[in-house]
DNA sequence: GTGAAAGCGCTAACAG
DNA sequence: CTGTTAGCGCTTTCAC
């Protein structure tokens, strides 16, 4: 068994209380006292008992974060990535990440917000993927759990961070339309994700911006995984004319996209241009390198942690963040093929 | 505040004893009163307080799991996969994930370690990339919480979990050779992990097996990232004639190495054949389709869990897992050019 | 400055 | 079958 504060006051002749004072630097406690307590233990190896420390203070110390399992399957890097970067800063404020990942449906992801979302187990918890009415978040309200969402929530009095969706996504397509595409695509993530309506924004915003009229028939949702890009992107190419270009609205669809592309016989970018959103390591390595916009996931992770942490605290009110978003060209894109013909022509 | 024993028991009028009783399933509570118990239970929302219960039965229901961070920067996908199938078999048998991401170096991941195994706060912990003589196993022996590896342990006391990263090495490169190549390279993870080590091993008897030499100039250790494989591959190139074939010990590696030999005007697989392991979503994606081990990694995460909650029953000895792996081949690999002209001039 | 005592919510002997 | 009694290890009034 581990030395316990009753261990160490028996050592002293002191009291648990004074033990307790002195270890957590209570400024009544006198500084020999608190010398002798905190040195003895330091050698007797003492580490405070978190649980029963949370049985007597209702505090956990603990972050809850539940990670989008279907359909992604957990298989995009940037879940990882944010996890890593939350997780650290997490450890770095004295607070531990409990983790859940629901399988299924829609109703299993709610069912395991529920179950984590205990405050007498958590203090805070982390969302992500919200949707435009989330019940998870009215869970939450009414579980009266401090949280914050990852991803713009409607909600006013709901704390978020988000990258700017909207201003990368027009970035991205504004590139597109200026190399001289009239016809760009779009692959959206699922209908009901607050993302995918925000990008799909700044595609919109883009091209109507630039007078280029929407083609329903280059429209295609996605779920943000390969296969569902590469679905997505095969109905857009029989549905007709195939795009000189197209933006899609995460990497890993803009994976699958150009798989698809390929099968059917494209090149990337001579005869469509593509470009992702997110900036997951893999997009450099893929051939072409992928053109994208990064998000600062590391600091999506940080900040998340970060505003959660007031909250808990309870000063201050609702926080809503939106971080910078840069758009990252690459081979992936290039002018349409009659404009890249007239250039080398002369 | 949400409802205790006391609270249901104060309504029945019974003692929080019987009540606890009830809950739990106790054959000697009459069939009666347990039906009142849950019922009440149920209608009042109780729910039991898992710190509380933690203390008093010095069992917390949680696993700890510390996912490594440098130098992959969490952006392996395969951990992300192992992550959620472990968390997600965690939480069918009752268990929570408890995650640590320690930042930087080996020193940081054995405190982090050390830090998060605290049998107060976690029944068990799943550890993963063992190295050949690992402090973190010597560290948990030493406080005496059970743990098991995914990855092979060199100890016969401690339970692991791995892929049979040896038998999945030989079949690709076995393959490899099957189509004429004779100058094979190969990748490595980081030199002390046991899995580079039985990986390369496989490599290793399937060069041997078929009389063929291993030009030390062919054999580059990387780290498991992109950019270590992009480096590795280069490295290769460089150093003089280039291999017609190379065996990359992960997909990630395996991307980075893709790039270098595009970069350096490689084509695959008619100039050099490629060759990853781990199988996950991604190289389906790539161009061309990589070819790779595929490793069970849900499987790999349900049985790691299942490990587990054996050695924290105390039933039975370390428990020793070898599942299966499947070579997958795909459009990376193909015959040497000396033998693929041969085979045009038929 | 320090100690005594109560209690966080639950489980687990030990009685009856 | 059920109640009583002790804790689990820590924090936190309230006294002195």
């Amino acid at each position: 068994m581990s030395p316990t504060l009753q261990d160490i006051a028996d050592v002293l002749k002191l009291s648990k209380s004074t033990v307790s004072r002195a270890l957590s630097g209570d400024p009544r406690v006198a500084e020999s006292t608190r010398v002798r307590v905190s040195s003895l233990a330091q050698h007797m190896g003492y580490r405070p008992n978190a649980t029963a420390r949370a049985l007597a203070t209702r505090r956990t110390n603990t972050i809850g974060l539940v990670v989008p399992w279907a359909p992604r399957s957990l298989s995009d890097p940037f879940y990882l990535e944010f996890l890593g970067a939350a997780g650290d800063a997490a450890m770095r404020s004295g607070y531990s990440l409990f983790l859940s990942a629901p399988d299924g449906d829609g109703a299993g992801a709610v069912r395991a917000h529920a179950e984590l979302a205990d405050p007498r187990r958590i203090d805070g918890m982390i969302l992500t993927e919200p949707k435009a009415n989330d019940e998870r978040i009215a869970l939450l309200h009414g579980i009266g759990l401090p949280f914050v969402v990852l991803g713009v929530a409607s909600d006013p009095e709901v704390s978020w961070i988000s990258g700017d969706n909207t201003a990368g996504a027009f970035d991205a397509v504004d590139h597109l339309i200026s190399l001289g595409h009239t016809r760009i695509a779009c692959i959206t993530g699922p209908p009901d994700q607050t993302a995918s309506k925000a990008r799909f924004e700044g595609y919109r915003s883009a091209m109507s911006g630039a007078g280029l009229p929407i083609d329903r028939n280059t429209i295609e949702a996605g779920d943000f995984t390969q296969p569902g890009g590469h679905t997505a992107m095969r109905a857009i190419i029989d549905s007709g004319r195939a795009p000189s270009a197209v933006f899609v609205c995460n990497d890993v669809m803009a994976f699958g996209a150009m798989r698809a592309l390929r099968e059917a016989g494209l090149a990337i970018p001579a005869d469509v241009s593509v470009v992702g959103f997110d900036g997951i390591a893999m997009a450099e390595y893929v051939d072409p390198p992928l053109a994208t916009v990064n998000q600062p996931i590391q600091e999506l992770g940080r900040m998340a942690v970060q505003i959660l942490i007031e909250q808990m605290s309870g000063e201050g009110g609702p926080a809503h963040c939106v971080l910078p978003v840069q758009y990252r060209p690459s081979n992936s894109v290039g002018p349409p093929r009659t404009r890249a013909e007239a250039i080398n022509r002369g």
